[in-house]
DNA sequence: CTGAAAGCGCTTACAG
DNA sequence: CTGAAAGCGCTTACAG
């Protein structure tokens, strides 16, 4: 309920408005001295400014770049992040922002490479980026921090000094989750098989951190006597998932199949084709297919890492870094979310965050 | 992207913004011929309003009331709403809302009745409204309709026409998640006791929709076959919830208990009290009790009802529907978040909505 | 280094 | 019934 404006502390400093906005936003040109007594009395009278008559006066034109993996077919888990730009896009509504995209395909590292050759830094102003390939990433991060190109990553973290905020999951946390969740009604000596499917699994630093989680979870829990099979099957094709299912099943007395992607549909099908029943498969995200084998109750949990959210979140929070300089926290955590048959719809709806009449995007 | 402004189209038809305006606003004094050519034109051009210039330029003052059950002593679950309504305000920023508070005692419905006699109804332009007592909300509420104030409810829904919007969450379902949850691991026979504690189950009607829903799934839960042992101790004092347990443990071999609301860590500590251990325990929300009692896994899980997020929301439709005209959905449902000891500090945040640097209200 | 002025898109009296 | 003008708080050239 506060309203100190600029004009008020203007008068107070006995100086102009513009003079109060230019050491409000550091752009230098103003004396020593009065930029000190200006500072105290912003500090003073806790100015905070008028965001809808900023986002109103500030009509610049604005140039970001979004990085990630292309949409092979519709139906992929690439496939929510990009409407969590599109959404955002729209919440940002009259504004002059340009989006440049540059999609990669995930199986192809020299493609990627290609790709950020030729990034055009001088057009753009922040990049939005959902990382692959570790050290190809890496190379590239470093590039824009020599570009001074501002950069917000989504979905999967590699460290480097343009890397300022990062929204995602604790994937670490999330394994645990989901190995909590396996443990309801385990028996003591039951084995679980712990899928990777994820095109590159040395890659995704988050893959690794979910199995880590999981089996964490386990070494941490007194009573469980069961063996925890790790099966990697990256880049594996239809035939080969089924077999090594059967080869699980016969060699060990599965209690549970942790999926540390999204392709737990995948399994869900093999389980159904070959009768399994009674197995506990828990697994990630809202992809179509999952929420089918959900409902028909072949999996038991997802957990949703809400990549729309964080695309959305991303998107916003690099806008406002750029435009208005306003910094993101460094780690933008988001839920774990657990989904099952029962409170899946309050999940699925596009309204996450301009869902309530007047949210809005400054 | 698109940006066509009341001054364009006021161009195209050869008008003033203001006569735009009128027919936008609907606020009459416009010839009929006119505000069907300019009805036709705003269509056809998709106009959507610059937000931030129109909260820029609205800034009148506006009053709205806020009703709720008062806070007792600081620890208590209407805590939880009351920050979120903080955070609406705070988030409104620069306007001129005046909020006027009204606190009932939620064990006292005459209380209730004299306060809201001498409501005043001049003052006011809206109401956020969590209600308790069923009748006396609803005879309540259609004064509101005869008095043409807006409500928007949050917590618990009463049907009346003045009511505008709900915020809440889909109490009938979340008794469901809690029994999914309660059936892992059950043993076929295991009983199960839904305890009651709520100050006024018949009032409450959340409350009991919890409870049916919780029934619902275990009736069609073929395998099963336990009991459902409804126990209800609304308004019961301490020593009584002990004896009761005490013997719902000796009369019946207790697989697990379903606490209805948030008073489960109540439960919680009379298990540890009587040394219990192995019994699976739901309940509701995440009171610093019930945190307490989950993270030393005495409460496996508890199903939060976001209230801060309730009321922020609720908050905010009101102040936007009595301000700009703005609709809301008539129920908003809120997600029925699932937390485990392992997923917990991602929902103990605060930053639930205006986490993202630059996410605000218009 | 500093100030005066125009403009962002909308709303609101006021004059006719 | 309609229009012209001022103002919301901020930013941005431009002039000095």
């Amino acid at each position: 309920m506060s309203k100190v404006r600029i004009k008020d502390i203007a008068e107070i400093a006995n100086v102009s408005v513009g003079t109060v906005d230019r050491v409000i936003h550091k752009r230098g040109e103003v004396s020593a001295r009065t930029r000190e007594r200006i500072e105290r009395l912003l500090e003073e009278f806790n100015y905070k400014p008028d965001i809808a008559a900023r986002s109103l006066a500030l009509k610049r034109e604005i140039h970001l770049a979004v990085m990630m993996p292309k949409v092979p077919d519709g139906h992929s888990f690439w496939e929510m992040p990009r409407q969590g730009i599109e959404q955002a896009i729209e919440n940002l509504g009259h504004t002059q922002l340009f989006l440049h995209h540059f999609y990669f395909d995930q199986e192809d590292p020299v493609g990627f490479v290609d790709m950020v050759a030729d990034f055009p830094f001088g057009l753009v102003e922040g990049l939005l980026f959902a990382p692959v390939f570790k050290e190809e990433s890496q190379a590239f991060l470093e590039r824009c921090a020599s570009e001074q190109l501002p950069v917000v990553l989504f979905n999967s973290f590699v460290a480097a000094s343009s890397v300022k905020s990062f929204v995602g999951q604790d994937a670490r946390r999330s394994g645990c989750v989901a190995a909590r969740l396996m443990s309801y009604g385990l028996p003591a000596g039951g084995d679980l098989a712990i899928i990777n499917m994820s095109a590159r699994k040395d890659n995704y630093s988050h893959i690794v951190e979910r199995e880590k989680g999981f089996r964490s979870f386990f070494a941490n829990l007194d009573w469980y006597r069961g063996r925890l099979i790790g099966t990697d099957l990256n880049g594996a094709h239809e035939g080969q998932l089924g077999k090594k299912l059967e080869e699980l099943f016969s060699a060990h007395d599965i209690g549970g199949l942790f999926v540390t992607n999204s392709r737990v549909h995948e399994v869900a099908a093999k389980l159904e084709e070959g009768r399994h029943t009674g197995i506990r498969l828990v697994g990630y995200d809202l992809l179509h297919e999952n929420v089918r084998y959900l409902k028909k109750g072949l999996i038991d949990f997802l957990i949703s890492q809400k990549p729309e959210e964080q695309a959305f979140r991303g998107l916003n929070s690099l806008y406002n870094m750029v435009l208005f300089n306003r910094g993101a926290d460094a780690k933008q955590w988001l839920p774990i979310d657990i989904i099952t048959r029962e409170n899946l719809p309050y999940y699925q709806t596009k309204k996450y965050l301009n869902g309530t009449a007047g949210i809005s995007i400054a």
